[in-house]
RNA sequence: GGCGACAUAGCCAAGUGGUAAGGCAGAGGUCUGCAAAACCUUUAUUCCCCAGUUCAAAUCUGGGUGUCGCCU
């Protein structure tokens, strides 16, 4: 039909299992893996991301894993040059890009031209703006909200403060923040196919749960406790990832171990849940539910047969 | 066997005569430069059971059942 490319995403929910399928389509299609997760991409973090093994790193070439110092500040608009620079490299190369992995919004920046032209973000201002939320209160930031940009409060809840703050810095710098709503147009220089792996949701939790456990016998705590070493703490970005936060928590002394455990897999949980929130999204998602096939060999073979008919 | 306390949603729990707080878990959702973030919505026609008092009972009375504690 048309001579744009054809790529692949396959997204999921945390811990469904999309690093083996993504290996598995990766052999099968002749690809190389873009990863799609907002912390596999940093260095030195690798139990909690529950980033690939090394064997699965070298069964498969990845793209945008372990790429960014935690100490570093990074932003979906970054995500999106990245990415797309990978994508153009995979292709040129005659190869099969397959973005892998569950950070919905940056995702999207691969599927939608999105406009990430926005002035980024102004420190000082953001403090005075918190600063007002702070004494205050949130309905005075959000006035001012109204006052530059009376669309976005429209869609903004007035307690989302992050939002408010952001939709604010942009508008005063020149930018009112597009609506969600209004991207639809897909971006050019690819098709994206898009494919869910999911398991039903009891299963789902239940496999969180044990993954939460394996992460600490591998010295999740250690980890951390070495990242601490590195100058990082809870103020940023990277630290801000589910395991990270809560054994940061417990390393100050806030609550014990098992208490740090139980956060972890709630968040986990939870974060699983607005994932698959996130998907619905897609009109054209194809999703695979690993839980009504026998194996997991099994469902990726249907989803190889699948995907070769698309491609 | 005796005495006492308690019994409210999957869990914790407030409520001592005026029509069931709150938290957690669960479910649904929002999303344009921190996204594993941030934020929103939602969950008991009924308070262990039976009878009684009252205009009105989760709240008071009697009986039953259960749990816990203490004593023998």
């Amino acid at each position: 039909m048309s001579d744009r490319k054809k790529i692949v995403a396959l997204c999921g929910p945390t811990a469904v299992g999309k690093t083996e399928y993504a290996i598995g389509l990766a052999r099968e299609f002749n690809g190389e893996i873009v990863s799609c997760d907002s912390m596999q991409l940093y260095r030195y973090m690798d139990i909690g991301s529950a980033k690939p093994s090394a064997d699965e790193l070298k069964a498969a070439r990845h793209h945008l894993v372990d790429e960014i110092d935690p100490r570093e500040r990074f932003s979906a608009a970054e995500y999106e040059k990245r990415a797309t620079a990978a994508i153009v490299d995979i292709l040129g190369r005659e190869r099969l890009p397959i973005i892998a992995g569950g950070t919905g919004l940056y995702l999207n920046s691969l599927i939608y031209e999105m406009d990430f032209s926005a002035p980024p973000e102004d420190d000082c201002l953001r403090a005075s703006l918190y600063a007002l939320a702070e004494n205050e209160g949130p309905d005075a930031l959000f006035e001012r909200l109204k006052s530059v940009d009376s669309a976005a409060a429209e869609r903004i809840h007035p307690n989302n403060i992050k939002k408010v703050v952001r939709a604010i810095e942009s508008a005063e710098a020149g930018v009112r923040i597009a609506d969600f709503s209004e991207v639809n147009k897909k971006r050019t220089k690819w098709d994206v196919i898009l494919i869910c792996l999911v398991r039903d949701r009891e299963e789902l939790y239940d496999r969180i749960n044990r993954r939460v456990d394996i992460l600490m016998e591998k010295g999740l705590v250690e980890e951390v406790r070495g990242l601490q070493d590195m100058g990082l703490d809870a103020s940023d970005i990277s630290m801000k990832g589910i395991g990270y936060k809560e054994i940061i928590g417990y390393l100050n002394g806030e609550y014990d171990l098992d208490e740090a455990v139980r956060l972890v897999k709630r968040n986990t949980r939870h974060y699983a849940k607005r994932q698959l929130t996130w998907f619905r999204r897609y009109d054209d998602m194809k999703y695979f539910n690993a839980s009504e096939y026998p194996s997991d060999r099994l469902c990726l073979e249907d989803m190889i047969s699948w995907l070769r008919k698309e491609l």
